[in-house]
DNA sequence: GCTAAATAGTTAAATCTTAAACTAATGATA
DNA sequence: TATCATTAGTTTAAGATTTAACTATTTAGC
């Protein structure tokens, strides 16, 4: 990239590795999502409906887990969904301080018809490497998010799996 | 990640990869990023002050390509970057369309005290890899951000260099 | 059983962000 | 020069996000 600071090597090197990855995952992440617009989706909304194909009925907490956002907005993430009736709530008898969120037939229905298209796209975006190459990639990028005292991500508790 | 998603190895190892890279860069991110709240920047003016501070003047629709940010955004940041006396805008006298921002001695001592501080935040994040494999990262980032056909990066007319 | 601490979720205020409409300036073309 | 298209930047409206304060509920210790 065309940062022309001037450091040790150590330091250069590490800077560009960092401004690759915040961009190499921006960049991917805008062509991948940027089809969400088609089903008048945000990209936090196809995450929660996401999640719940994929996992079954989960407590916003863990949502907000899932998706790397706060509870604060799971809140309105969920309100927002459940006003177009694509998820309910529900009450939990045993612990009646959860929130049991999950998909509602025709929320079912969305994501089951939309996810092969995006699962299509990032198949595609990931095809430029090779299945070696993607590999390492995936480990090297498990390695450095890990991080040794990672803290939470700057939001909520989230720690990645 | 805890993804249960059935499909093809291709569009499992695809998925994976996507999701580790989504999460390793915001993680990396997040915790780079945390300490600019004590000098009272935000990140994109942070981008914004180090840019000019490694690249000199420049127009804010550069600034905009170099941040990832729409240039209706870089109004508000250097309009909030000027209003702390840190940078400020000269009409170009050639092109008066054109605004080129540069740091004031105090953008700049601001920076220049501040910089260290944020590479040496970088270069222990990525610590966590050798040389080679910090190498190794970057040369595949580069790869799938650059992506053939990539679009618009979501905002603006970016395209990562 | 009470009380204190912890947990899940909501709300409210502040900020950031974008998209789209808009203004101003430039360039191309006749 | 008159007109049309393009470009840089600003403004506005709508929405997303976070933090912190708040409510409701549960758990643990006494």
């Amino acid at each position: 990239m065309g940062t022309k600071f001037k450091g040790s090597k150590e330091e250069i090197r590490a800077l560009d590795v960092f401004i690759k990855l915040i961009r190499a995952a921006d960049s991917v992440a805008s062509r991948v999502e940027s089809h969400l617009g088609n089903i008048e989706l945000t990209v936090s909304q196809f995450g929660v409906l996401e999640a719940l194909f994929h996992l079954g009925p989960l407590y916003q907490k863990d949502l907000a887990r899932k998706i790397l956002k706060s509870t604060g907005n799971i809140t309105m993430v969920v309100d927002n969904l459940e006003k177009r009736g694509l998820v309910e709530r529900i009450r939990d008898t045993e612990d009646r301080r959860h929130l049991s969120v999950r998909l509602t037939d025709k929320g079912t229905r969305l994501i089951r018809a939309f996810f092969p298209k995006h699962a299509g796209r990032i198949v595609r975006e990931m095809s430029v490497l090779n299945a070696s190459e993607q590999e390492q990639l995936g480990a090297l990028c498990k390695r450095v998010g890990l991080q040794i005292g990672a803290r939470a991500s700057g939001r909520t508790t989230d720690r990645p799996s």
